[in-house]
RNA sequence: GGAGGAUUAGCUCAGUUGGGAGAGCAUCUGCCUUACAAGCAGAGGGUCACAGGUUCGAGCCCUGUAUCCUCCA
């Protein structure tokens, strides 16, 4: 083995080694309880990113455990076809060549898309492989696969039937770009500089003036709007503008009469009060134009171009409209003024461009019954858990307020509506096929909304609609769902009520919820920035192993977490540790072939301490790991292995493999081999490639660790005095290494070191640990008992039931000494203060559980006695020097 | 406007049933001790944002305030 880990090497064939075993389908055990994932499908349009990694690692981890744990487990694969998304690269890709793909014509069209698919779908592939993920490839999934494709026109029918989908003209959000509708959540807000203009609307009827004026003011945002403008409308409790409702106005460049109307929607303390009424071009004036039975008039193109409705500024882009308009206004004296303001307006998540309200012919579901569904579910012990369970919140909220759901796309890639409409009677009919005479019927052009499939994964994936498929029965409802509280609303609510109305159970038992991956400086990663990372340098640099260690170790659930090189680092350096120590343990193993612990009378006082601090780490692991609380697991393994086993264990073993008792020597080569085993094993989930390398370097029974068990608590390990006893011939190491250090004594110079204690079993101890005490603190001379005494001359440390002592030499200064007793000195009796306080108190005493008062009662007699002797030492040393 | 999160060492963050504040990195000192110098040993460093409250006891529970962030309207 190497001194140095090297990730490359050691990740090098392993994956395919382990696609070869099969190691990673289920064990199809029907004796063992399933346990299920499905990954979160990724968009085939592009490369996985950090925030894919975070996620996928998170998976890995739960179902490596559970497979070692014994359970048949399933992690199930697929990608997303991610309609808009793959079409607006592909469209992308096609016009560098200067082809629409109105040139291509549908059919050629999806066929384009379908190649850049399996081309991005292969790199994917590939990602995942370096990943590590224990993926089972022979059930992997794709949403435009023909099965899953059957579900999802399946549930389209069925909730059609149901009276849940319906298709009706209204006001939705509009992509001019992709040209295509857009569910509300697919609209992003974000603040943009605008302006307020103030125009003057003359009443018709000339004698009538408001304020003195012959006519009224309006301020909107957007004036290319008013070719659309049917009416005016004000709050109807509002006094300034109660005589003018049943009034005319004109509305300037269209001159157009429109009335003047009552509605509560008008907010009276906004802007005038008065607002103008464009149905076809606004969600609220939509209403509005309901109530009160308005004409509705679409200004605009799909494009967002101007239409014939817009008279002279027919053919112009609505911005530039916008500045025509706003001249003309102004040639016309009708613009009062033009205020800037800062105010909200919507984006399309995927191009970026400002979304259009626009009144168009679209598919709906209807939310509400399935949104009081799932409501409701989570009200019975069938609920699905959220991790972190504040979460739970987010999604009822947002479920209560849900409004109906824009499912048709005016996109060619996806699941294409299956409703056809009669060429000669215009009926409507809906079905998993095309009605039996296709020549008279055209089937609807439109595709549904990627998340209207995805929706599906957990259950279209099992195999659903058949619910006698062997995996929908044994692997349905899923275990766990992973995925970033981003997509709570896009993708988890619409999974948990789709799966309640078609297959009566929620989808997954739990979702745990992750955060976001930010840059070094908090910011989100993103394009624009140019501050993204992609994982695969990361991986090529400090291998997948410290990307999954960083990932799962750096966090908590819920919360974002920031990249930094500087934890890759650590992350590297932790492995390089775990590479070390498995590289001396293996390498003074001798001939072993298969580890097997001692009888428990066999060991010493180091192997009783080790295999119960093991045995702690494997109860607080597995106990972290059911809790999918990571961070606190990476913490518990990363101290038993870097300060227990490293720092302590494996340099007591020295003493005694260096040593020559044989039959000793083979009985630490065991345990070291043991404890090794069992700490890969709890290792392996988060990092596969080192821990399985390592494990087949050494004595080991099975072919992979992939497969190995996992670690389960021996309650016989537990062993508290053996742990006691270690922590006073650990204090009594660290006094002394201390003593060097003050003294600038180096472990090269022998220094002579008395143990005053009356303690006989922690004498005991000592002595019978000599060896390894010879070895960390090379005394010249050791002497242990009741009547070591101290010269007066001596530097001196106190620990829990003993005093320790070195014979000051010229060399130490005696100030120097004199300081560092007075520090301990006033350490101890802030300590004795402290305790005294709290034992003075009667509540304390009488309400505080009898074992924390016992324990503070203890700490204060072992901080008196150690506070009396530093203070005659120093008196000594006072009076040695005088 | 509504909901949620954050505020702990110089930096990044843990701290899950309330019982003497932790880690990594950074800093200072000393060591090439044959697994690891990307290491080892030792040391310094915190009114746990602020103000109240509950409690024998609060980083943790309750109320309010401030600053920052996210989502929704």
């Amino acid at each position: 083995m190497p001194t140095k880990y090297d990730p490359t090497a050691v990740e090098a064939g392993r994956y395919q080694q382990w696609l070869d075993e099969g190691v990673f389908k289920p064990s199809g055990d029907k004796k063992a309880k399933p346990y299920s994932i499905v990954l979160p499908p990724p968009n085939v349009t592009g490369k996985l990113h950090l925030g894919h990694a975070w996620d996928t690692t998170l998976q890995d981890m739960i179902i490596r455990q559970k497979r070692m744990q014994g359970y048949d487990t399933l992690w199930m694969p697929g990608m997303d076809h991610a309609g808009i998304a793959t079409q607006a690269k592909v469209e992308g890709k096609l016009r560098e060549q200067g082809i629409s793909r109105y040139d291509l014509g549908r059919e050629k069209f999806v066929k384009e898309v379908w190649d850049w698919t399996d081309e991005y779908g292969a790199t994917i592939h590939a990602q995942w492989a370096k990943l590590g993920l224990s993926l089972d490839y022979s059930r992997e999934r794709f949403t435009l696969d023909e099965g899953f494709s059957k579900a999802v026109r399946k549930v389209f029918v069925e909730l059609y039937n149901k009276g849940l989908i319906y298709r009706g003209e209204y006001i939705i959000n509009w992509d001019p770009q992709a040209q295509t509708a857009l569910s509300d959540i697919e609209v992003i807000h974000q603040d943009d500089q605008g302006a307020f203009y103030h125009v003057a609307y003359p009443f018709v009827d000339s004698d009538v003036t408001f304020n003195g004026n012959p006519y009224i003011e309006i301020a909107t945002t957007r004036p290319e709007t008013m070719f659309g403008d049917t009416a005016v409308a004000v709050n109807p409790k509002d006094d300034r503008y109660k005589d003018l409702v049943g009034k005319e106005v004109i509305v300037p460049l269209v001159n157009r009469k429109i009335p003047i109307i009552a509605d509560p929607y008008v907010d009276m303390e906004f802007g005038t009060g008065m607002v103008k009424i464009t149905p076809a071009h606004d969600p609220n004036d939509f209403q509005v134009g309901n109530r009160h039975d308005l004409e509705r008039i679409n200004t605009m193109n799909p494009d967002a171009t101007m239409n014939e409705n817009a008279g002279k500024y027919n053919g112009m882009d609505r911005f530039e409209a916008r500045k025509a308009i706003e001249a003309d206004l102004e040639g016309a004296g009708v613009l009062l003024a033009v205020n800037p303001i800062t105010h909200s307006v919507g984006h399309s998540e995927r191009t970026g461009v400002q979304v259009e309200a626009r009144l168009s012919t679209q598919w709906f579901i209807k939310m509400k019954p399935l949104a009081e569904m799932a409501l409701k579910n989570q009200e019975t012990d069938d609920k699905v858990n959220f991790v972190p369970e504040r979460f739970e919140k987010t999604f009822t909220q947002w479920m209560e307020n849900a409004h109906d759901w824009v499912i048709s796309r005016q996109l060619w890639w996806g699941h294409r509506i299956p409703a056809w409409y009669n060429k000669a009677t215009g009926e409507t009919y809906v079905g998993m096929e095309a009605p039996e005479d296709p020549e008279n019927w055209e089937q609807d052009p439109d595709v549904l909304d990627t998340w209207f499939s995805s929706g599906l994964w957990p259950f279209g994936t099992m195999g659903w609609p058949d619910i006698d498929s062997p995996d929908y029965k044994r692997y349905f409802p899923t275990s766990t769902l992973v995925t970033g509280y981003d997509i709570i609303f896009f993708w988890v609510s619409r999974m948990i009520f789709q799966s309640l109305e078609f297959t009566g159970k929620r989808p997954f038992e739990n979702v745990l919820l992750h955060g976001l991956i930010r840059d070094e400086e908090g910011r989100k990663m993103s394009k624009s920035l140019g501050n993204g990372i992609d994982p695969m340098d990361v991986i090529a640099k400090y291998g997948a192993d410290a990307l999954r260690w960083f990932l799962s170790n750096g966090s908590t659930a819920g919360q974002d977490v920031r990249f930094s090189y500087t934890k890759m680092d650590a992350a590297w350096n932790f492995i390089n540790k775990i590479w070390n120590a498995s590289r001396f343990v293996i390498m003074n193993l001798g001939e072993m072939t298969k580890p097997t612990l001692p009888d428990q009378s066999e060991w010493d006082l180091a192997d009783k301490w080790i295999l119960s601090r093991l045995n702690a780490t494997v109860k607080q692991v597995t106990d972290q790991f059911d809790k999918f609380e990571f961070g606190e697991a990476g913490r518990c393994l990363y101290n038993f292995i870097w300060n227990d086993f490293c720092d302590w264990y494996i340099e007591m073993s020295k003493a005694i493999l260096t040593g020559d008792d044989e039959q000793a020597k083979a009985n630490k080569q065991n345990v070291l081999a043991y404890v090794l085993d069992q700490t890969l094993r709890l290792l392996h989930p988060i990092m596969p490639f080192v821990t399985e390398e390592i494990w087949l370097d050494m004595p080991h029974v099975g072919e992979s660790l992939v497969v190995a068990d996992y670690p389960v608590a021996h309650p016989e390990f537990d062993n508290d005095i053996a742990e006691q006893n270690m922590t006073s011939v650990i204090d009594l190491i660290k006094a002394v290494r201390n003593i060097r250090a003050e003294a600038n004594a180096p472990m090269s110079t022998p220094i002579d070191l008395g143990i005053q204690t009356d303690n006989a079993d922690l004498a005991n101890v000592f002595e019978t640990n000599r060896d390894y005490l010879d070895r960390f603190i090379h005394p010249k001379e050791l002497q242990i008992g009741p009547d070591v005494t101290a010269p007066k001359l001596a530097m001196t440390a106190e620990i829990t039931d003993a005093e320790i002592s070195v014979p000051l030499n010229e060399l130490v200064d005696l100030n120097e000494e004199a300081d560092r007793l007075q520090k301990d000195i006033v350490k101890y009796e802030s300590e004795v203060a402290r305790a005294e306080k709290k034992l003075s108190n009667q509540g304390f005493v009488a309400k505080a559980p009898e074992e924390v008062v016992n324990a503070e009662r203890a700490k204060q007699a072992d901080n008196e006695a150690k506070l009396a002797a530093t203070k005659q030492r120093l008196q000594d040393l006072k009076d040695a020097q005088n």
